[in-house]
RNA sequence: GCGGUAGUGGUGAAGUGGUUAACACACCGGUUUGUGGAUCCGGCACGCGUGGGUUCGAUUCCCACCUACCGCCCCA
């Protein structure tokens, strides 16, 4: 009990990752339907890659970030997120080149990395699934994006989910935008909650997402950024709206909505669920939208992106109340029993040979009684098992029993190491 | 980083300032010795998160720390 696993991370025992591993797989086909292919990234990255890509005024920069210096002083950190070494990579590998199709589309799974308080659905190690493309300003493709996030939920069998769209608009209807937010709450100051003070300053939109009730009644009557968008801003969500409408998808349109992350602008968007496991009202489940200036912002040409990523542990835990079926897999075909010290080897040979065969097997290694062995592989839940004593030993045979009807019959050892499968297809088929 | 709740065996848990820490589940063994999912019997915490302190004596009282859970901040 003296070692104990660092705060905020989790160890993902045999059985559970059975989940991870479907809910993975999942991801992976639908993905390549799409034809988004996986990337895989360093968990960690220069930390300057961070820090130039989410903004100085955010909290993943300036308070959650996991950074120290490796033994050559290089200043490094653990991902925080995904998008950002996906863009380095986009850039250093030169994806943008003429000879890879546009839009560039990958996407990727695995941990995060963020030093904040560990709470329901919250890990400082925690993993995410997320995409990006690249390359193109088609308001199809921010749909299309949005779509595939939602096929996934769908595939996994999660109801109940609310989508909410927003636009930033370009640096424009941004900028104009932020100044009348500010003209607005700056007479207002002293009435605002010490939090939203503090983001007046920081970073006003987040003004906008506060829960206090002292700032939401400035909230409702605050100038919406649906007013300030340019034309080409405005042109752009319309057509996001109409392809939407096309594609049949609920949406509401959150003009309140903003995103942690410095770096989105036009589109942005989350899926939300209304769980109790999760804490209370809805909760974001994945999180998206797009972004302008990143690659250029890292070194690479004045590409455009789009993504999203989704919360591995939030979704595992919903999955998980809305009793989510997980597909069963690795089911015990055979238990081995053997009977006395002698048949240790031939008990060996036979799990190894059914294994050979594409079967799964498990023996004894416990030195256990007949009948010990015959609990462990009920509790197993074998289909059948097949006892070796030294009568067995002696006349080349094994006994063969259904577990599920309780038949048995004596079989030549011969014809189980010869074809085991043709065996099994008789049994089972009784 | 702030606030709240909690921490007893593999699990769920009861409990008390003082000889053997209840009960249940699980597990292991036995029930005439080579056969499961039933019954019965037996075994299973030298220790009650860690470290200090108070006390003749603490798992039980006090303090600190660690961890988990919830809320805030923020976010997936």
């Amino acid at each position: 009990m003296h070692y104990q696993r660092p705060k905020g991370t989790a160890d993902v025992l045999p059985g559970d990752s059975d989940k991870w591993h479907y809910v993975e797989e999942t991801a992976r086909l639908l993905f390549e339907d799409y034809q988004y292919h996986e990337i895989r990234t360093p968990l960690f990255e220069s930390f300057e890659i961070f820090s130039r890509s989410s903004g100085d005024t955010s909290d993943v920069v300036t308070k959650e970030m996991y950074d120290f210096h490796d033994k050559g002083d290089r200043h490094i950190a653990l991902r925080p997120e995904g998008t950002a070494g996906v863009v380095r990579a986009y850039v250093e590998n030169k994806l943008y080149g003429p000879e890879y199709a546009k839009p560039y589309k990958a996407f990727y799974i695995g941990p995060m990395f963020r030093y904040e308080r560990p709470q329901s659905g919250r890990q400082r190690q925690f993993h995410q699934i997320g995409v990006e493309a690249f390359g193109s300003d088609s308001p199809a493709l921010d749909v299309e994006v949005i779509s595939m996030a939602l096929a996934f939920f769908k595939q996994l069998g999660v109801s109940g989910l609310r989508v909410a769209v927003n636009t930033l608009g370009d640096k424009k209807s941004r900028d104009d935008y932020h100044q009348a937010l500010v003209d607005y709450l700056k007479p207002h100051f002293d009435e605002l909650s010490k939090d939203s003070q503090e983001r007046l300053e920081k970073n006003p939109l987040r003004v906008l997402d506060s829960k206090e009730p002292e700032d939401q009644k400035f909230v409702a009557d605050a100038p919406s950024i649906l007013d300030y968008l340019t034309d080409d801003a405005r042109n752009h969500f319309e057509q996001v709206k109409q392809f939407m409408d096309a594609l049949g998808i609920d949406y509401v349109i959150d003009p309140t909505m903003v995103r942690g992350l410095d770096y989105y602008n036009h589109t942005i968007f989350e899926v939300m669920v209304n769980s109790k496991v999760l804490g209370h009202g809805y909760t974001t489940i994945c999180g998206g939208g797009r972004y302008s200036g990143l690659v250029k912002e890292l070194g690479g040409p004045d590409d455009t992106g789009i993504g999203f990523a989704i919360g591995l542990e939030r979704l595992m835990l919903l999955l998980e109340s809305e009793k989510v079926a997980i597909p069963e897999k690795n089911k015990l075909d055979v238990y081995v029993v053997g009977i006395g010290d002698e048949t240790n080897a031939e008990t060996l040979k036979l799990v190894e040979a059914i294994r050979e065969a594409g079967f799964s097997a498990n023996r004894d290694y416990m030195n256990r009684k007949p009948k010990a062995q015959f609990k462990s592989a009920n509790k197993e839940a074998a289909s059948f098992v097949i006892t070796i004593g030294q009568a067995e030993l002696e006349s080349k045979t094994a006994h063969f029993k259904s577990m599920a009807s309780g038949e048995e019959v004596s079989l030549p050892l011969d014809d189980l190491y010869k074809d085991f499968s043709k065996i099994y297809d008789k049994y089972t088929g009784e």
